[in-house]
DNA sequence: CAGCAAATTTGCAGCTACTGCAAATTAGAG
DNA sequence: CTCTAATTTGCAGTAGCTGCAAATTTGCTG
């Protein structure tokens, strides 16, 4: 609470540890949940697994799906968002998508982590609702993005604000249609439904390539289909 | 377990105690909730408030949000899908729209209920978000009217596997991106922030129609809204 | 390095949602 | 009325999660 005064000289150790305790804890959560399944994994068996206490697991997260999942959700990333307002093309749909895509994980990308994660939303539906779910909590967000690239080449001196209040209705219900889509495209993406696949510790698999780049094969899918779905002519 | 030979004869008493039962604990739930607030409620105070045991409780709802908001899920009306896949109109958008909007309680129609949950979920986004996500679990149901109306006008003997394959992910997106308008249509309805309001035990209040009312309004102003922001030139 | 203050970790006690099981109660059929 | 099957209930237990205060660690300062 009492401001850091020596925050930008060496704000190093304390919050290092604190993020790698952090990894640790989150690399045995997502390894358990993979081995045994996610209702017969328990908050114990993960702390005795990254050796810390049940209490402290509490400190670091709010739930057990959250150390699974990743503690921190998604997040629009700045340059990115940046590039998408400017963007040049006219393709304002197909950019958004790959906009909310790119949502990843917000600390230094563990491949391992990431791609287990993967499997793990395949096996567990509930899950992956979940992290949907917390990549549509950034809707206001992208909804203003959307919205600053909507008045490109607007003449905003000569705009009313009637224009501004219609043109920001557009945006807020053009991304919660993104989003849907953004569902679809998960859903395309990621091999959800009943697998039988069981016990399996995946620890140095060498072929996590292909999720990764399905990533982008299904976006690109999807922004197909969804350009012949718009000139569909009765829409 | 057995098979109910009596079923069409008399299927009375027991059914309709359970479902009484059923409803009695509903109002219960939605009452207290309204009282007191999600988090301030507990399973036992229902119990007690409704004269069933906490074990009766959880053989009558998985969970206690089920309780709130409905036991079952809403469901597309039979009769809703056949009129919308033989619809008269070009308009396809706002059908599919419309038709999402009226997944309703599928028990006969309480309205003071009815109109509770509504407060209810302005109050606890949280469980707005719960029935939204259990309307999107009819995707899959929608997405198959979507497809039989989207082959209308199709000659379906000259046609070839791949177009109805392709006409299925049409079908599919469409849905999809309809699910996040149905939620941005919700979200406009529903006062849903952060609202001042506690304790108001309002069972005899004159005045639940205008909810109603500004559900069709509502989805009239989003079906008016998308039609605008689909003609936009660079989508 | 000693020593101090703040932050972190931990143990513990407790609450609440939820489940399995077996006994008790109730309801419907003959 | 009686018997059988369904429903309800009590009880004991598991697991997620929280508050609190003690114990430990950390980083700084003299």
């Amino acid at each position: 609470m009492i401001d850091t005064p020596t925050t930008s000289t060496r704000p190093r150790s304390r919050e290092d540890k604190h993020h790698a305790t952090s990894l640790r804890v989150e690399r045995s959560a997502v390894s358990l949940v993979l081995e045994h399944g996610f209702d017969n994994v328990t908050v114990d068996m993960i702390c005795t697994a990254s050796g810390i206490s049940q209490r402290t697991f509490f400190n670091y997260f709010k739930t057990k799906t959250a150390a699974i999942i990743g503690a921190e959700p998604p997040t629009i990333d700045e340059a990115s968002a940046r590039e998408f307002i400017a963007a040049p093309g006219d393709d304002l749909l197909p950019d958004a998508l790959a906009l909310m895509s790119a949502m990843g994980p917000p600390d230094g990308i563990d491949e391992q982590l990431f791609t287990d994660r993967i499997q793990i939303f395949g096996l567990h539906p509930q899950l992956l609702q979940e992290q949907l779910e917390r990549m549509s909590r950034v809707t206001d967000e992208v909804a203003e993005l959307v919205y600053l690239r909507l008045a490109r080449g607007v003449d905003t001196d000569t705009e009313t604000d009637a224009d501004r209040v219609f043109r920001h209705g557009q945006a807020e219900l053009l991304t919660h249609a993104l989003l849907g889509v953004l569902r679809f495209m998960a859903l395309q993406w990621i091999p959800c439904p009943q697998f039988g696949a069981t016990a399996d510790t995946s620890q140095e698999d060498g072929r996590e390539r292909p999720t990764r780049l399905t990533l982008a094969e299904a976006l690109d899918r999807t922004v197909t289909l969804l350009r012949q779905t718009l000139s569909i002519p009765g829409l």
